[in-house]
DNA sequence: CCAAAAGTGTTCTTACTACACCCATGG
DNA sequence: CCATGGGTGTAGTAAGAACACTTTTGG
């Protein structure tokens, strides 16, 4: 083990989702330079010498998309460092996942010009439509939130900071691709010790009789977890 | 985005966790160089430029260790990048976890002369036995390894390609360090779809009754899960 | 009044716990 | 025959699915 050692280059990417209009959104940045110039791609870019890498994280989708997450979920998802998966050099990607509510993106004019939300069906079915291997990385991200809203009060990073359970619901349908049954839904989700706290309030804005408005609780797991109706549980690529 | 980058040094550390007697044991090496040198610390090194992770991870484990793993379950853990986790240089870790059975280790003389197991508990409690950030990735790989057992067939990888109920459920208690009812287990494991095949043999290697000796079976998810007694589950680091 | 969405009650079924009990071996 | 561990039966309980039903608003 000498001092020399072969150098990489070493890049953080987002996984951003959100819930626009009842379906899963992501994230992307169109290219600015070649390779897959013009090409839609995770948001990201390369960790600098004396940041950590959350840091770098939340620092490059800040300069990508002008998004601040301040309160916003954010976790490591994985890395990946094929050989080859930039044609340039060798890099080694460190990936995360952010969930958010549906925040505007600053309009044109800035370094974020390219950024926008699409949906996230479209990037994963057929033809690949992202650069490098982020469509994998994608598709690793959605089942990583798929899993966790079932244990973890996760799905509240979706929403804004006051919201109904109707609201929460629509998260865990977009989030799943089920339907899931409002009423049972509705009794779980209350029945679990410290996910939701009410605010006392009402509203009346998703039609219908009035519902309470809650706010996120301080559970941090969910117990009993919330199952998702039996489906092809993705296993997650060995991420490499 | 030039192609300038800030070079980094990427390695791949290892979680390889076994059963003796019992007791989960974790296998470290002792450091030969500075910094931390004779320090117990998790088997691992630089990756090569034209290597993959998990590719590296195999190599790294085999020379320093002797052990192949062809049939052991490895999987990515997390990636570690702190600035200053290592005093010499700017390095990004990407960490593994292995089980393997109960394997003897080569001896002393080869490059692996200072492998060993240690008990996994005393490396956890107290002050911190291992070099750098070890003891916190190790942590994070035993935490990972108890929360899979849940859902997965994982825990035959603990054992040789056969084994009774009695020792697939020590696998268990001593990875969940808690006590699990004999018969309920028998029931529940059986009962699982696709978790175990029997192979018609038996066998009186525990003493008492003979036993139903299995294999794996072809099942990659638990149905319904395995759950562990209500324990404190360490939710992971943030893994930065 | 009607449509729409919130929220509750009820029934059926599945799965988990705890523990009593029987079975088949080695000594 | 007895100690040891393998394996089964059963009763009580917790939680999920499906769905009928009541409540409270806007139009």
């Amino acid at each position: 083990m000498s001092s020399e050692f072969p150098p990489f280059a070493v890049t953080v990417d987002l996984v951003v989702l959100t819930l626009r209009d009842g379906h899963l959104h992501t994230l992307v940045v169109d290219r600015g330079v070649e390779p897959f110039i013009g090409v839609p791609a995770l948001p990201g870019g390369f960790v600098h010498p004396e940041e950590g890498l959350t840091e770098a994280a939340r620092r490059e989708l800040a300069e990508e998309t002008g998004l601040r997450l301040p309160e916003a979920h954010l976790e490591q998802l994985a890395s990946y460092g094929d050989p080859g998966r930039d044609p340039r050099m060798r890099v080694v990607t460190v990936a995360y996942l952010a969930l958010a509510p549906d925040l505007p993106l600053p309009v044109a004019g800035t370094d974020a010009s390219g950024s926008r939300w699409l949906p996230t069906d479209t990037l994963l079915e057929g033809a690949p439509l992202l650069a490098f291997d982020h469509a994998r990385i994608l598709r690793d991200g959605v089942e990583r939130a798929r899993a966790k809203l079932e244990y973890s009060p996760l799905a509240t990073a979706f929403c804004p900071p006051e919201f109904t359970i109707a609201e929460l619901r629509r998260v865990y349908e977009a989030v799943w691709g089920t339907p899931v049954d409002p009423r049972n839904f509705h009794r779980k989700v209350t029945g679990v010790d410290g996910f939701l706290t009410p605010t006392g309030d009402t509203t009346t804005r998703d039609g219908g009789r009035p519902a309470q408005v809650f706010r996120r609780g301080p559970a941090t797991l969910l117990h009993p977890p919330l199952t998702r109706p039996a489906a092809p549980r993705t296993p997650p690529s060995a991420a490499d």
